[in-house]
DNA sequence: CCGTCATGGAACAGATGTGTTCCACTACGA
DNA sequence: TCGTAGTGGAACACATCTGTTCCATGACGG
């Protein structure tokens, strides 16, 4: 049961790339929308999704599968807690799209559940290593990073002008002040 | 034509007080549920406002005026443009739900208009005086103060036993942290 | 007591989204 | 050439939301 037509994979990934996109943008768009971003029939996506739910389940997946290969990217165990931190939020500003979806829909309740409890970990180990304000709960410096990567990609597309790599150096310099316990 | 009853003015301000914090929690709500919400036949709502369009507008309009009645409070022309920013973040984090709606509502494209101007008057001053780090652009400054305040107010309502002094406390360190310019 | 003011409920038509069924078309391999 | 897999379009019933109309009720002042 594993390995369906190539084509297949290819029409359902097309259809949650689509629903991505629509979704971040507006969470209340129709089928009819995502079926024709995705240059699929609506018959089409209800034989892939036979519900609206099940094709939301299937986007919280994908979501979940691109955090958690994001987190892998950034090697959350080496360096002091902040700097893997900041590597974390450079590969979560490359996911784009998702980043809006994620506030959306409700900042995010199931794909973070096991994930969060890593994260959380690695705050603490800033705490303890002196890279990150220990007044600082760690899940108000999560919601901080998610936060300002929603401003960043927001800032992003609202000032076409500003290239990638200066708005994610503004969003190291100012999350990683932020986070930079007072000088003791 | 200014003065109506007394009653249709509360009547009025109640439907949109709950709009404000139904449309919040979901920008796709119904006019029924807010009816409800507001404890208003649906008659009386389309009594007051026509089409679902104009009940936005009047939520727009009442957001504006809730901003703009913060602003002066905050009393911006008062010390480095940091302090004022400080002090606007505080008015800010007491407009609760609202919040929330201004990033559903696709980041509020109206009542900032004229008002982004007074903001940004106030970052490049900040800028000026040494409070604000010069090297990040006034409108990625307010971008930043409102995903802050939007992740202090998630903050607040998913963890209801910190307090909402507390909160602020968290917010107003991170921010000014987030701007404080680099020792030179 | 009577008129009006503000309201609520019921019912309706129209629009939109959803989920389903049925049929036709194309590509591809046996 | 034939059968199958994948697809798209049309049509349908159903649900929800919307905007409107009509009528009944309670409050309040003259």
């Amino acid at each position: 049961m594993a390995v369906t037509s190539g084509v297949k994979n290819r029409t359902r990934q097309a259809i949650v790339d689509a629903a991505i996109d629509l979704l971040a943008g507006n969470p209340a768009c129709s089928l009819g929308d995502i079926a024709a971003a995705a240059q699929v029939g609506r018959t089409t996506l209800h034989r892939y999704f036979g519900e609206r739910a099940d094709l939301l389940a299937a986007v919280a997946a994908e979501g979940g599968e691109r955090l958690v290969r994001a987190a892998a990217l950034a090697d959350l165990e080496r360096g002091t807690g902040g700097e893997a931190l900041l590597r974390l939020c450079r590969e979560y500003f490359d996911l784009g799209s998702l980043l809006s979806l994620m506030f959306a829909g409700a900042g995010g309740e199931c794909w973070e559940s096991q994930d969060e409890q890593c994260l959380v970990a690695v705050v603490e180990r800033g705490h303890a290593d002196g890279s990150i304000d220990p007044a600082l709960p760690a899940d108000w410096v999560l919601g901080l990073l998610w936060s300002q990567l929603y401003a960043a990609w927001e800032y992003l597309g609202q000032r076409r002008d500003a290239s990638r790599h200066h708005v994610l150096d503004l969003l190291t310099r100012t999350l990683s002040n932020a986070l930079r316990p007072p000088p003791a």
